[in-house]
DNA sequence: GTGAAAGCGCTAACAG
DNA sequence: CTGTTAGCGCTTTCAC
């Protein structure tokens, strides 16, 4: 292992005037300066990031913290994520993954991490974000609505995503609209459901609570809604899924019921994960821009880290509307064709 | 932040004891130790990572790189990878994930790592392997079979897995069968190619040369390469994709051109990904137990690094066919049903 | 069994 | 502009 001191002998200088050329101190003549990084370059020099983070009292490592992992259907979710981070992270810096789910707080040590990034999917992993900010980690929650504002939060402007996917399917007569969503009380839950309902009543459409569900964002809970809503005596012209999972769940249910999509029912997701486009239907989904908001929850934790005053601790990106083929347009008081 | 000094002072001990006695050495007496613990955890220390590494020359840090990280669609090709390496990992190591595509050979410092573990999901990662190799950095690959005897490597036995998959196929009378792989020359193309060939020599079949298409394992190659089949004079019964990828773009395109799956056509796929299971129909697959894969190749990494002689450095382990409802029973001499 | 002292590779006063 | 010195938190000889 090459050290700043062999390079401070090749090039007749004290390792202190190798640090700071390294490092790039305009405290160093430009000459000294190029000279020494040549020898660097020459011997293969690499950092000891250990002896930097001791003396500097940096990890140079960021976690990143994923709530049910397996769950996230997305394929692309932790992909994006991971590239997006990546792309707002310097070499300095290594990116640990990790789920909260399989984490023992008791056995977790923060300190290990310069800051912390917790894409956050649910409000079970609120008290890991409690223990956060306990221990005064630096850290900011991607993905989930965090009311509180102090906590920094990068989100997609969900409601009017929600909203722009629905005034779509109302502008193609649908008038019988049905919503499964996330377990209730859940913010994303909540945003998204509110997106719905500001687009109903904007039309001036009832509002039928059968037709209101609730799921938990998984493929089987998709399946399940939508068997449920297949129950019901008067059927959706339209059903908006909380996420992709539950309308691809929610498609193989009308599948299996004999009904076809569009045909029989339009189905709307949210999220955008590259299979969707490949579906039969090719899926209507709201794109959420995942990798950029996790760029920028990477910017806003790298200033939160430097100590930065931050003056803007929620960021909100916008959605935008993926029109493939699951919405078929819809005569005025017809819904039965086939 | 409270270190061993802070202990030693209030155990009133030195802080070599201390040290001593949280990595539990038997130089100490069995109740100095238990006090010193203890007062350990009252005062809630965490080990100072970098200080720690600095002296033994450890970095607790895994590092793990993905190939085209966003082509590999599985939903859970990354989740069920990292949990599976943290299953095998303990407290003391964090696992960095990065990208083999985005990463900068002369910008990559190995020194970070203790040891690296390559996702590979094609050749074209050669070089980084070589690069690991030439810096004596201690890795194992996963996932793509590695001829060189040297090299660790923990790879499922697709051949057998696709000989299973197409024995089964045959076993239900397909007698004209057709695989869509990757690119010519890679190693688990030709894996899972040599696959098809054995069991087709084995039931005694003529192996039709426009039947053996070319892809690189994305949704689109399945969708393009089903195309490309659609178009032949007489219809393979049975098409056997390289992945799952390629079978839901290979449904795709078997739906555009209005025909049925299984009904005209039958399809598997080889992963296991957990959309395929809600597809129209649940697609027929070969699962890839990724996630021991990754376990057992995290123990393998872990004795390398522990300067372990190792026995056994090419892991293999089984797949398991996933009969779902994408394959249908033929009839003999007859491939015309609908 | 325990402690004193040295040193891992690096940065940061402080001097010059 | 550059060098000397000290020290980050920890482990490890070497004494006792």
């Amino acid at each position: 292992m090459v050290t700043i001191k062999d390079i401070a002998k090749a090039a007749g200088v004290s390792h202190t005037t190798v640090s700071r050329a390294l490092n790039n101190s305009s405290l160093i003549k430009n000459e000294t300066k190029r000279k020494i990084q040549e020898i660097a370059k020459e011997l293969d020099y690499v950092p000891n990031y250990s002896a930097k983070g001791l003396v500097n009292q940096k990890k140079y490592l960021i976690g990143l913290f994923f709530s049910s992992m397996r769950k996230g259907t997305s394929s692309s979710f932790l992909a994006d994520s991971i590239s997006g981070i990546h792309e707002a992270l310097d070499v300095n810096y290594s990116l640990s993954v990790e789920s909260i789910d399989t984490v023992v707080l008791s056995e977790l040590n923060l300190q290990r991490y310069d800051g912390v990034l917790v894409m956050s999917q649910s409000d079970e992993d609120q008290h890991f974000i409690d223990y956060l900010r306990e221990k005064k980690c630096p850290f900011v929650v991607v993905n989930r609505h965090i009311e509180d504002p102090d906590i920094p939060n990068v989100v997609a402007d969900d409601a009017a995503g929600v909203t722009e996917a629905i005034d779509y399917g109302i502008s193609l007569g649908h008038r019988k609209i049905a919503y499964i969503g996330g377990k209730e009380n859940f913010r994303s839950t909540n945003e998204r459901k509110k997106g719905v309902l500001s687009s109903l009543k904007k039309a001036g459409l009832p509002i039928n609570d059968a037709f209101f569900l609730t799921g938990d964002y998984t493929l089987e809970s998709g399946l399940h809604n939508m068997n449920q809503l297949l129950s019901l005596p008067e059927l959706p012209t339209l059903v908006f899924c909380g996420n992709d999972d539950t309308a691809i769940g929610a498609l193989r249910a009308i599948r299996i019921a004999g009904l076809h999509v569009p045909q029989t029912i339009s189905l709307i997701g949210f999220d955008d994960s590259p299979v969707v486009s490949y579906l039969n239907p090719p899926l209507t989904t709201v794109h959420k821009p995942l990798k950029q908001m996790c760029e920028q929850a990477t910017f806003l934790l790298l200033s939160l880290i430097g100590g930065e005053s931050v003056d803007q601790k929620k960021i909100q990106l916008s959605t935008t509307l993926k029109i493939r083929e699951s919405v078929k347009t819809v005569m005025e008081n017809k819904n039965k064709r086939i």
